[in-house]
RNA sequence: GACCUGGUAGCUCAGUCGGUAGAGCACAACCCUUUUAAGGUUGGGGUCCUGGGUUCAAAUCCCAGCCAGGUCACCA
């Protein structure tokens, strides 16, 4: 108790503190006047009580023509967005959770006695563009068509004491004075949700993809779990991770860089189908494709392998697609990109064929960096076939992949996890899903085989010891759970940020997560 | 990490050759009863990112730093 009321004091102390103290803009002290006008007034700028609703925006401007009965007698909470005032009569925008509509206010309808305050004072003078209002009244369509809540009653539900920026669109659609600033919009994401239209219609387009997905495996019967994030190993993936220590444990943990070790735990226990939506940590450089932590969904079916989930995952993308545009054919920047079943399959080797010119089936490592220093990629000693095979693919091959394309068949040496080909030696059944040039998924056959599993271990500490700092270190519980016998399985991951941008036309991942990481502002 | 570009009013942006800091919206006051990027009149508002330097004089030129975006590298 005693601490609650000596934190309570020292957060009213620094407001106030900070009010005096701190320089505020012209545009902030004329908030903060009305604020005090309002209060002498008698009306709480920040009232507790309930203001019941019983209808939105959205509903009103989709129903009102049809049903126009059902609108004799609304109320509606908002945020005040737009006022033209005209004497005694003004018109305004009240914006709610679902939309904007127009409001019109008569001096007389809402003051009906003497006392013309609310009207000429309050809502004239002392309420301001940001303010949370409600009104009741009825709806009608004005002179020009468009549909207006007439107000009865005015209520002040929140006051703002800051100036949003004012964004408005014309007659012709265009926007003007849009809040464009980047660093402003990702900084004050909440400014950007309020003033800039469509930004909260990628997070709910975020949403339902996610929703959308988890139906998708809940209706195949698959289980939805939850791993751990603080992992005393981490593993599942080639990354550096974020590195914590626990107190009381004495003992260094590390934020996970995938789930993927854990699922497969489950599979063991007997789980058959497994998938979780991981926030995963990578302790690496950030563009507008990484952000440090990101969303990946993984997820593990048991008896099946890389090219049953090559299936599932097509299935999945399709309904996606659609489940969110109402087809199979995304826009993204400049391209069509059709998620229509099936998408095309190309082993590797085949994609550097067909794209490279180079048939480097059964090269050896002198070959393979002649023609790494004929593309001009550089080699070092530590990189081996597979990694030199993979340079050549992400030069030559990946930025031609436009339409969602399968990749498959990958060298052993950077797929430890991986089940080894069944007829192609030198290569694991693994696969990705590759579109708009990028990885959206990582799948394979799951090696299953616990001696198989520690010799891969084994040749990542090798790499491990030579400085490699993404590889995986060995994790001994899990090979431990492997030994117990884990039943043949097909594994992925889908990274749901990627798919995201590409399902809402989001240029940068940062348009996509609601608060990307951002160095701290200087003040 | 390297290079390029940017940072000016609450927001969006101009700012010429180095010579007292500008516009639109927003804000304040006044007018206006169906407006809609409402309109009209008047007015207020600036650490020109920060710190140095050159100069009689710097938003502007030079150096260093901070933050952001882009490209590359690293990385899936």
């Amino acid at each position: 108790m005693r601490w609650l009321f000596s934190c309570t004091f020292v957060f009213l102390y620094s407001t106030r503190q900070q009010i005096t103290h701190m320089e505020l803009t012209d545009q902030q002290r004329e908030r903060l006047k009305a604020l005090e006008e309002l209060v002498k007034l008698g009306i709480n700028p920040f009232p507790p009580e309930e203001f019941e609703v019983n209808v939105t925006a959205k509903d009103i401007l989709d129903n009102y023509e049809r049903d126009k009965l059902s609108y004799k007698n609304i109320s509606i909470a908002g945020r005040l967005m737009n006022r033209r005032i005209m004497g005694s009569a003004s018109f305004a925008e009240l914006q709610d959770g679902t939309g904007r509509i127009q409001i019109y206010l008569k001096r007389d309808e809402i003051c009906p006695g003497e006392d013309k305050t609310l009207y000429n004072r309050v809502f004239k003078h002392l309420m301001d563009i940001g303010d949370f209002i409600g009104v009741k009244g009825y709806v009608f369509t004005t002179q020009t068509g468009e549909t207006t809540v007439h107000v009865k009653s005015l209520s002040l539900l929140s006051k703002s004491l800051r100036p949003l920026p004012v964004v408005k669109t014309d007659s012709e659609g265009k926007t003007h004075d849009e809040f464009r600033d980047v660093e402003l919009r990702y900084r004050q994401r909440y400014v950007d949700l309020a003033v800039n239209e469509g930004v909260r219609d990628v997070f709910m387009k975020r949403t339902r993809i996610i929703n959308s997905i988890r139906e998708f495996l809940n209706g195949k019967g698959y289980l939805e779990v939850e791993t751990p994030v603080l992992q005393p190993l981490y593993g599942g993936a080639r990354a550096r991770p974020f590195k914590t220590h626990h107190n009381t444990l004495d003992m260094p943990l590390y934020l996970r860089i995938a789930n993927e070790l854990y699922l497969k735990r489950l599979i063991v226990g007997g789980f058959e189908g497994v998938y979780e939506f991981a926030k995963d940590f990578r302790n690496e450089g950030m563009d507008r494709f990484h952000n440090p932590e990101f969303t990946q969904m993984e997820l593990y079916v048991a008896f099946k392998d890389y090219l049953w989930m090559m299936n599932l995952v097509e299935e999945m993308v399709e309904k996606v697609a659609l489940d969110i545009h109402g087809t199979t054919q995304v826009k993204y920047g400049d391209n069509i990109l059709d998620f229509c079943r099936p998408w095309k399959r190309y082993t590797m080797y085949e994609a550097i064929k067909k794209y490279a010119g180079l048939d480097i089936e059964g090269t050896d490592e002198d070959q393979l960096e002649k023609y790494c220093r004929q593309l001009s990629i550089k080699t070092d000693k530590s990189m081996g076939r597979g990694a030199m095979i993979d340079e050549i693919f992400s030069t030559t091959c990946e930025p031609n992949l436009v339409q969602p394309v399968f990749i498959t068949d990958y060298p052993v040496e950077m797929s430890p996890l991986a089940k080894k080909h069944r007829s192609k030696p030198g290569l694991v059944e693994r696969f990705e899903a590759i579109c708009n040039a990028k990885e959206i998924c990582n799948a394979f056959s799951e090696l299953n085989d616990p001696i198989d599993q520690r010799q891969r271990f084994e040749e990542q500490l090798k790499l491990h010891d030579r400085g490699d700092e993404e590889a995986m270190v060995p994790d001994e519980d899990f090979i431990r759970a492997l030994e117990y016998g884990m039943p043949p399985a097909a594994g992925l991951g889908a990274g749901i940020d990627r798919l995201v941008m590409i399902m809402t036309n989001s240029p940068s991942i940062q348009d996509v997560i609601f608060f990307p990481q951002m160095k701290p502002e200087r003040k």
